[in-house]
DNA sequence: GCATGCGTATGATCGCGATCACACGCCCTT
DNA sequence: AAGGGCGTGTGATCGCGATCATACGCATGC
């Protein structure tokens, strides 16, 4: 296990401390393979490393309702609190996920202050941008989604995305089309400036 | 401050230890009065008790982002990790905030056992639920998004509504008449029965 | 070389939800 | 009793984004 890669791909992995690292362990996932079921036991906290894992449940009509996607990084941190699973985790594609015990990494979170804090800001951070994301979503026009995009997740109106743009035009819920429609409207107004992946929101002159 | 009152309306708080409970302190907010400024030192924690507070930035046209809103419970969290504050905190009509000494708050978290572990789950089961409602919002029809809701907030597919129509609509993302056209088209369907606040999904027969 | 897949990008059409308008019942205050 | 405010509904219209279609560039693999 390369934990120097690992926490390149990962920021979020680099307070695990050695103790528990030495009890992770790497799992690969064949597409639509299952990681745990409804009523399972909660005896691991998951890590993303690569792929995508989805939380689902089936409603009375058998169709799927899904609770979370993740393309990387913790998953199902919720569960920690909980005895047994109240859904399903599948892969979607081809995954890699890191396993980590729950006892050791529950002990591990009240011996370790460091790693405590860790953790403690990782869930605060991630309610945070949650939140933001949940408000964004309730915009509702394109051009509102992504300016409200740029100025919570950039500085001073500025943003270099870190993704295709087809992904992040799944991350504001929009179809790529209505994306690029919507920024390519901005910019013939003035509203925004675009250099590759560098996207800029100009005040009204 | 009578805390049994308080714990009633919000579970939340009802592991805040004795001891921070005496550094807790009650504020009222006049509508639109600033709870703190951008820039500002974190030094409050904060949860709401009535009314409504955003944390909200200016763009570079003047208008509002909108990071988050809260009407009741635990608000701007994530900025225990920070030292200053990265937006301003509105109350949009009359409120009432509890806060409390953000040094004493973070002493509690080290050195209460019980505390840390309910600050833990509180995050945890907070992060859940945006993720959910995430999810919900990307769905694109109102009657996805009221199945969605009703399978991840409630049980076996059946819930009973703690808030009026016309704020779940928004909790939906939705219009308070698109809400109310989709539940009486999904009736019409039999996919779900209504009896006041209590909402079924229907097996398809 | 060619085929395949994917991200990027634009045009045309359609459908759903937003918006505007209106009505009713209920509670509260005066 | 009168009036206002609010939640609950329903009807009509409109606009935006979804959807379908198409095209191009660029990888990768045979």
């Amino acid at each position: 296990m390369n934990w120097q890669i690992l926490i390149e791909q990962q920021a979020g992995l680099a307070h695990i401390p050695a103790e528990l690292r030495k009890q992770a362990d790497c799992r690969s996932l064949d597409r639509s393979a299952t990681l745990f079921h409804i009523g399972d036991l909660v005896q691991t906290v998951f890590s993303v490393i690569s792929g995508e894992v989805r939380l689902v449940r089936r409603d009375m009509s058998g169709s799927e309702i899904v609770l979370q996607r993740s393309r990387g990084g913790f998953f199902a941190e919720a569960s920690l609190g909980s005895a047994r699973y109240h859904c399903d985790a599948v892969a979607t594609e081809v995954s890699k996920v890191l396993c980590f015990p729950a006892r050791q990494f529950r002990a591990a979170l009240d011996d370790d202050a460091d790693f405590r804090d860790a953790w403690l800001g990782h869930l605060a951070r991630e309610v945070r941008k949650l939140r933001a994301q949940c408000e964004r979503l309730n915009l509702r026009r394109a051009d509102e989604r992504i300016a409200h995009f740029i100025e919570s997740e950039g500085t001073d109106g500025s943003i270099t995305l870190n993704q295709p743009r087809k992904a992040w035009a799944a991350e504001l819920g929009l179809t790529h089309e209505a994306l690029y429609r919507a920024l390519s409207q901005l910019q013939r107004n003035g509203r925004l400036s675009i250099q590759g992946q560098q996207l800029s929101l100009k005040k009204p002159s």
